[in-house]
RNA sequence: GCGCCUGUAGCUCAGACGGACAGAGCAUCGGAUUUCUAAUCCGACGGUCGUGGGUUCGAGUCCCUCCAGGCGCGCCA
């Protein structure tokens, strides 16, 4: 069982990689305008035989006709400047469509099992620290591929790797030692310790010899001093604690709680077999990996050699990319056969991510992995993302220009519950504060998918808490207004409904005439696609598009075309079915994207 | 200094892999509700796709120059 448009696709694809003699030949949507569903550019092709493209595509255009079965779903292949447009019999696709629809249930849109294992590192914090409005977009994005990616097939990890090691610690035992409160510990946790951050900071801004003093503290703690140990514990339990609070707000829930502590003795380790295996190498007393010149691998051009990847410390510690490494070498271990490790990480970090992309590659060649099926290069891949800056500069803890991310989902909440109060007065208080959750987080989360990833982000309140046009809001108001109307049926329709027969279909397909109707019905048919393009560009946007695409597609059909109201029971049965699948689509939809849907708003 | 990213309508953004006339949302103006929730729908206005070259039958998309903004560049994470 498949979707319908990705079979008329393969077939169309197929047929003009015979005739071209390409495996992957460009095979294209036409214009909104066109009736046709796909179209074959000859441009290329007419090159190579130096002929022009309008004769090519009549003369395949006359050849494929002559070549189509009776029984097939394309009607006809017709030229256009060249272009061979694909026309489908439009009734028959519906009817397809509608039974995908039905067949596949709730699981629409998904794709069969594959036998590939993703990892993918997403939030990944350091907990000595609040969350920040700059942590939404790791977690979000993280979590939207992790849906589209389950959805299309692949067994996913996800892996929150919880930064509690390092020198950040080492500054926040010293400073607590200087200027630490028992009782202020154990009341407020995080403020305490956000201000005993700030203050580190402020006095090293004067005194240097304080980033000394941390580190040492660190070293301590690394060495596994008591009094350290015992204190890092505290800390990182309660960070640990409100940070699981403000992430289950976003409906995120990780599979793995991974922390960097724990890849300490495995990176020590690690160094050593480096060194032993000639890929790491001493330099001014630390340890380090040079690079030759190979990234990316894709680069016809020999990119220039990389500055080298520190991964011991002149005073024999670790560090970030030593745990990293490691913690990437237990992921290919533990989850194989593993297919990708995704990390969604900022931007910033793209030199540091090649640098472990390469020191992978390098592992790899060296029969550091035990699994042998990791012999395919480029198992790193990383999703960068931009930065989120605030409109005063860039966020600082230290400095304290930060907006906190429980700060935004208070407002978000705060200000669904004000247009709820305003649109729908008649809603009991208690539906109200769900609503304006959704509606509220909803928008959040979609005022940051709904662009490409790669776009930095200028903080802004209203554009975060957009509640109409291209918003989540709008996207859940058509799926309310779709189980409104289902609510409102009767519970004969809605027997129908649940109990579809086959031969329901031709008659439905013969009352879907409006062009509201058709757009509509076509429009679902693409939901597997979009969810496939998703996936294969890492680009929850594309999901977002198409979902926007689909809720305006029902808004224009809502407003002309009546439902309940339809003036047969073929007609009502058919529009009931359409609503019924827009509303699943929307909410199924929404809910890889992570957001959820209210019953009514 | 070197490297990476971004630059499309007044504002915020779609237009991946070059392809049929550059699309949305917001804002502004005008219209639509005795009818399934108007957080909606319809229409108007609005763009030499940062600049200048080049490649190509064809460039917003690829290459080079320059301009503007952001980010990064061995012992932070």
């Amino acid at each position: 069982m498949n979707y319908v448009l990705d079979r008329i696709y393969a077939d169309v694809e197929s047929l003009a990689a015979t005739e071209f003699g390409q495996p992957n030949p460009e095979v294209r949507r036409p214009p909104k305008e066109s009736e046709a569903i796909y179209a074959v550019p000859c441009f290329q092709y007419a090159k190579e035989k130096n002929t022009n493209p309008i004769k090519l595509a009549d003369g395949l255009s006359a050849k494929w006709n002559q070549g189509l079965q009776a029984g097939s779903l394309i009607e006809r292949f017709e030229p256009a400047r060249g272009y061979v447009n694909v026309f489908v019999k439009k009734k028959t696709l519906l009817a397809r469509i509608l039974k995908n629809l039905r067949d596949f249930g709730e699981d629409y849109g998904n794709y069969p099992e594959i036998n590939k294992t993703i990892v993918v590192d997403y939030c990944s914090p350091n907990i000595a620290k609040p969350l920040s409005v700059g942590h939404l977009r790791s977690t979000i994005i993280g979590q939207a591929l992790i849906n589209i990616l389950r959805a299309r097939g692949y067994r996913v990890v996800g892996i929150n790797f919880l930064g509690d090691w390092g020198t950040q610690f080492g500054k926040l035992l010293y400073a607590f030692e200087q200027w630490g409160n028992e009782k202020k510990l154990a009341e407020e946790p995080i403020q305490h310790l956000l201000e005993l951050y700030v203050r580190f900071h402020k006095k090293a801004k004067i005194n240097p010899a304080l980033e000394d003093d941390a580190r040492a503290a660190f070293k301590r703690l690394q060495q596994g001093g008591e009094k350290e140990r015992a204190l890092w514990q505290r800390f990182r339990g309660s960070s640990l604690e409100a940070f699981e609070k403000t992430v289950a707000r976003l409906g995120v829930k990780f599979d793995h709680n991974w922390f960097e502590s724990e890849f300490e003795e495995r990176a020590r380790e690690l160094v050593d077999e480096l060194l032993a295996k000639g890929i790491a190498e001493e330099s001014e007393g630390a340890i380090i990996i040079r690079f030759k010149p190979l990234w990316p691998a894709e680069s016809p051009e020999p990119p220039p050699a990389q500055p080298p990847l520190v991964i011991r410390k002149s005073d024999g510690t670790t560090l970030y990319p030593t745990r990293d490494l490691a913690s990437a070498l237990e992921r290919i271990e533990r989850f194989q056969p593993v297919h990708r490790l995704l990390y969604a990480v900022a931007s910033e970090q793209t030199l540091y991510f090649s640098q472990l992309w390469n020191a992978l590659e390098e592992m790899r060649k060296r029969g550091f992995f035990k699994h042998a099926k990791i012999n395919q290069p480029g198992i790193l891949k990383y999703i960068p993302f931009g930065m989120v800056s605030l409109p005063t500069g860039k966020i600082s803890t230290r400095e304290g220009r930060i907006v906190y991310l429980d700060e935004l989902l208070d407002e978000a909440e705060r200000r669904a519950q004000e247009i709820i109060k305003e649109k729908n007065p008649d809603m009991p208080k208690d539906a109200r504060a769900q609503v304006a959750r959704k509606v509220g987080i909803g928008a959040v989360i979609y005022a940051d998918l709904s662009q490409d990833r790669i776009k930095d982000i200028v903080f802004d309140w209203s554009k975060m808490l957009a509640f109409e046009g291209n918003s989540a809001p709008y996207l859940q108001y058509a799926a309310v207004r779709c189980a409104r109307i289902l609510a409102k049926a009767s519970p004969e329709d809605r027997k129908r409904l649940e109990e579809p027969k086959d031969a329901d279909i031709p008659r439905m397909v013969a009352e879907i005439e409006e062009p509201e109707s058709i757009e509509l019905l076509m429009h679902l048919g693409r939901f597997p696609q979009a969810i496939a393009e998703a996936a294969e560009r890492y680009a929850p946007h594309a999901l977002a598009s198409y979902l926007y695409d689909l809720a305006a597609a029902l808004s224009r059909f809502y407003t002309e075309v009546p439902v309940l109201k339809a003036q047969t029971d073929a007609a009502r049965l058919a529009r009931l079915t359409l609503v019924e699948a827009t509303g699943r689509v929307l909410r199924r939809g929404l809910a890889l994207l992570g957001i959820e849907t209210p019953e009514e708003m």
